[in-house]
DNA sequence: TCTACAGTTCGCCACATGGTGAACCGATCC
DNA sequence: GGATCGGTTCACCATGTGGCGAACTGTAGA
């Protein structure tokens, strides 16, 4: 799927920042205003801004406005499907690595160790 | 640790891309010569050994030169360690949305539906 | 030795990212 | 109604990213 590979570099993109990964911790524990959410960084609500987009338009959080503000929530289906893609890269890598391991301990050469 | 939130970022960072995705599933099945690796693609050399740089600076992958051919492999360390990250909060979520249906079970209040 | 081949380095470019400050909009509150 | 508060938009800037082609290096093979 195209789609799903696209999620897949939104989704990654957006955690490999240590802004939005704590946005997203913090989000665990219940839903919060842009306000509240920006307060514990150092920068202006603008750039925290682009960042809860960045975090929006990757499926990694939902927001709806109310009034004047702006409330902010998780939606793990996207964090699951990045957990997915990579327990399942792991998992042929843990297959291949017992094979391979089976396959040295059936041949076992004595490979040359410069 | 701050090393390891960095070690976080260069991970998902180097993730967020389709064609470094491919190669790191191209590299569970085996290490592999950089021409070979990067022929399914359709850019040149310096472009692909800057993603191929990306992969390593992040632990992803390791390489070894041995005369004028460069290996690859898969190291495996750090794709776990993404992995646990994105587990665990995952974790913390079901954790939280468990005990939000019990407590919304516990009180159930008729909440309108526009 | 000469050639071809696998990488590497270099300079360049277009565009995305992450931040700023200032001005603005619309809802709330006194 | 006017001040304030929460967001939003705008113009701008520095830096990073992802690509190119061309030139270079060093090893292998004929």
């Amino acid at each position: 799927m195209v789609n799903r590979s696209i999620a897949l570099d939104t989704v990654f993109h957006a955690l490999a920042d240590p802004t939005r990964r704590a946005v997203i911790s913090r989000l665990l524990m219940g839903s919060a205003p842009v306000k509240q959410l920006a307060e514990p960084f150092e920068m202006g609500l603008p750039a925290f801004m682009k960042h809860l987009s960045v975090l929006e338009t990757s499926g990694l959080i939902r927001t709806e406005k109310r009034g004047r503000v702006r409330t902010c929530r998780i939606d793990a289906e996207r964090l699951a499907a990045a957990e997915d893609w990579l327990s399942e890269q792991r998992a042929l890598w843990q297959g291949r690595t017992d094979r391979l391991a089976a396959f040295v301990e059936s041949r076992n050469p004595p490979e040359e160790r410069p």
